[in-house]
DNA sequence: CACTGAGCCTGCTAGC
DNA sequence: TGCTAGCAGGCTCAGT
């Protein structure tokens, strides 16, 4: 499911096509996939204007608009953005039935919207939106405001560890994948209450989040079904994973110890008893 | 405040 | 082989 390195990978891949372009027509196969649910109004502030710039933050990529505005998608589980470079050639048939919504570009491209679960949103955001949307999302984990210090301030509430890194309003970008990966790295137990972690730890668990998303968006995503680029590729971080995704009594790859899988929040979470210990380690 | 569970969705798969 | 129950989970909302 797209995540921070998969929805920086769909906005790196689509930058190039999409700036410059205007947006000619817009159509919808799935009337909630427009969030505020009025299509009218949608069109009306849409079509006729260009696309400034593609960027991402948290989890929506963000199409920028010449007026101001912006288009925020969020491709929740199984959204995908694909760009088509002539849309007089036909789509892939199979594919037509999950087509939500597509943007008819200048020069004959489009983006096409994809989202077999229906799940995902495009919400168009004005410019007084714009400023609550930036106060409701947290820090942005790969940019320079995520110091030590600013994860220790995140970390002062008395919550689920694992919970709190899920929520957005704390970090915008990490989901199941990547805060199970990160937690591992880290060598913190998911159920541990997060302002109960020592500096040592914080200092481990910031550095594992920084490596985990770097080195998966240089692999440009995880894709275990349905992620796709921009483009329409796959990424290979999915080689890389070292707990998400494997069975209950695998081995841990650093220690061999059968790995647990247990639910947190609604989601399954995986982790080594040994690396991973609930009181904390008290090492360094 | 922290947590739980339902609801939104559909494809896949484990198990009968 | 064919069917079905349950799982996958980001996010919001209501309830404990």
């Amino acid at each position: 499911m797209p995540e921070l390195p998969e929805v920086e990978t769909v906005c790196r891949t689509l930058r190039p096509y999409l700036c410059g372009r205007v947006i000619e027509d817009f159509e919808l196969r799935w009337r909630r996939t427009l969030a505020n649910d009025c299509q009218q109004a949608f069109e009306e502030r849409v079509i006729g204007n260009s696309i400034a710039d593609v960027t991402r933050r948290g989890k929506l990529v963000v199409l920028v608009l010449g007026s101001g505005d912006w288009i925020t998608i969020h491709l929740r589980m199984t959204g995908e953005l694909l760009f088509r470079e002539d849309r007089s050639v036909a789509r892939t048939p199979e594919r037509e039935p999950y087509l939500r919504a597509i943007f008819a570009l200048s020069h004959y491209a489009e983006l096409d919207f994809y989202d077999t679960r229906k799940f995902g949103r495009i919400t168009l955001v004005n410019k007084v939106e714009l400023i609550r949307l930036g106060n409701e999302l947290g820090l942005e984990p790969l940019s320079p405001t995520f110091t030590v210090d600013a994860l220790a301030h995140i970390l002062q509430r008395r919550r689920r560890l694992k919970s709190l890194l899920l929520d957005q309003t704390a970090i915008a970008g990490l989901g199941n994948i990547y805060v199970d990966e990160s937690m591992f790295r880290a060598g913190t137990h998911p159920l541990r209450p997060a302002n109960e972690l020592q500096h040592a730890e914080i200092v481990r668990l910031h550095s594992a989040i920084i490596d985990v998303l770097t080195m998966a968006v240089e692999s440009r995503g995880t894709t275990l079904r349905d992620y796709r680029s921009g483009l329409g590729e796959q990424g290979t971080n999915q080689e890389r994973l070292l707990v998400y995704g494997k069975k209950q009594g695998s081995p841990c790859s650093v220690c061999g110890t059968p790995l647990e899988r247990m639910t947190i929040g609604q989601r399954t979470t995986v982790y080594c008893p040994t690396c991973q210990p609930l009181y904390g380690s008290n090492q360094a």
